[in-house]
DNA sequence: TCTATAATGATAACCAATATCATTAGGAGG
DNA sequence: CCTCCTAATGATATTGGTTATCATTATAGA
């Protein structure tokens, strides 16, 4: 069982090779990521985050702590960019990803699959001349929230995504 | 083999159903993007289409397009989104993705290692409360042009662990 | 042809993310 | 404890991809 405190053992290890410092503003970031069960977006962070952390040193610390290898980024809808640990800190995995607000949770697939990935992974990096750096799969749907609506017109749940974020649906087919 | 012109035919069914038109600007998005290998950012499909096509034009074909599930978004770093046709008329594939400039190509996986996938996913998207829509595994590496070239065999940034140990995440409770 | 409606294109507005810069904080050495 | 040097902060301005606005043009159908 690995625990907050020693994953941040290793984060400040990693800023200090670095000449980083270690701080108050990025360690609230590196906390709440290490808590949060997924990828998470800068204002999601913010929000999460009760004191007073700027947008502008909270966009800065997401960004310093991604330069030194500890965060990953994760591209969703609307521009938006959600953060979390690098899978050196956490582990493996994979993201349940909602296409019409962004919303990442992460999943872990079995041992089988997850070798035959990476054997498929190893193969077609390969093969295309890239340098291959890690695989995710990301399993697509719509999460609870942005669900169609049940039969009555009524939306399944009152409260928007968690950003409060609403992109435009694709039709159904 | 599918066509162009017969991929072209069910994009024009499609909008008709829906009241929208298949014009000048659209065809030529559609065409670019029925030929192109993986996805398309509107910057890279502006100076592949010679023609005179508004950058205005150009973006609202891409969310008409989108709108009608023609078209697939795919959001990369820098905030671009990169487009292409949706499966349902070019064929399911996976991406090969650059974490640096984020460059997609299409990929295909085997028949038993695409199976395995399709049902792990139904099984997670179940157990998360989502409403699956797809899946997409994305190899994730860098390119040739932006992969360092190292003389002494590192990367000069690389972002993974000084001792090149992986850690696992708990299993989930 | 005539008419209603969709599509276009130039422009302005929007917003997440980044850069700037003066100020503050923190670690190493004396 | 004190000083110095550098990193970090935070308020603000700016960038750049994308979207909205709106007057004009084009197209499908009667």
């Amino acid at each position: 069982m690995t625990t907050v405190a020693q994953i941040e053992q290793l984060v400040r290890a990693r800023l200090g090779e670095r000449g980083l410092r270690y701080t108050r503003g990025r360690r609230q970031v590196a906390v709440a990521l290490i808590r949060a069960g997924g990828p998470r977006s800068p204002v999601e962070l913010h929000r999460e985050i009760r004191a007073a952390l700027p947008l502008s040193s909270l966009y800065r610390s997401l960004a310093i702590l991604t330069g030194a290898g500890v965060l990953s980024p994760h591209h969703g809808p609307g521009g938006r960019t959600r953060f979390e640990m690098a899978e050196w800190l956490i582990g493996h995995h994979h993201h349940l990803v909602c296409v019409d607000c962004g919303a990442v949770d992460d999943i872990s697939l079995s041992a089988e699959v997850e070798s035959l990935i990476e054997e498929a992974a190893d193969r077609i990096a390969g093969a295309g001349g890239y340098d291959l750096t890690g695989h995710t799969l990301e399993v697509e749907g719509r999460c609870r929230t942005c669900a169609p609506v049940a039969a009555d017109g009524a939306p399944a749940n009152a409260t928007g995504p968690p950003d409060g974020t609403r992109r435009r649906r694709p039709p159904p087919p």
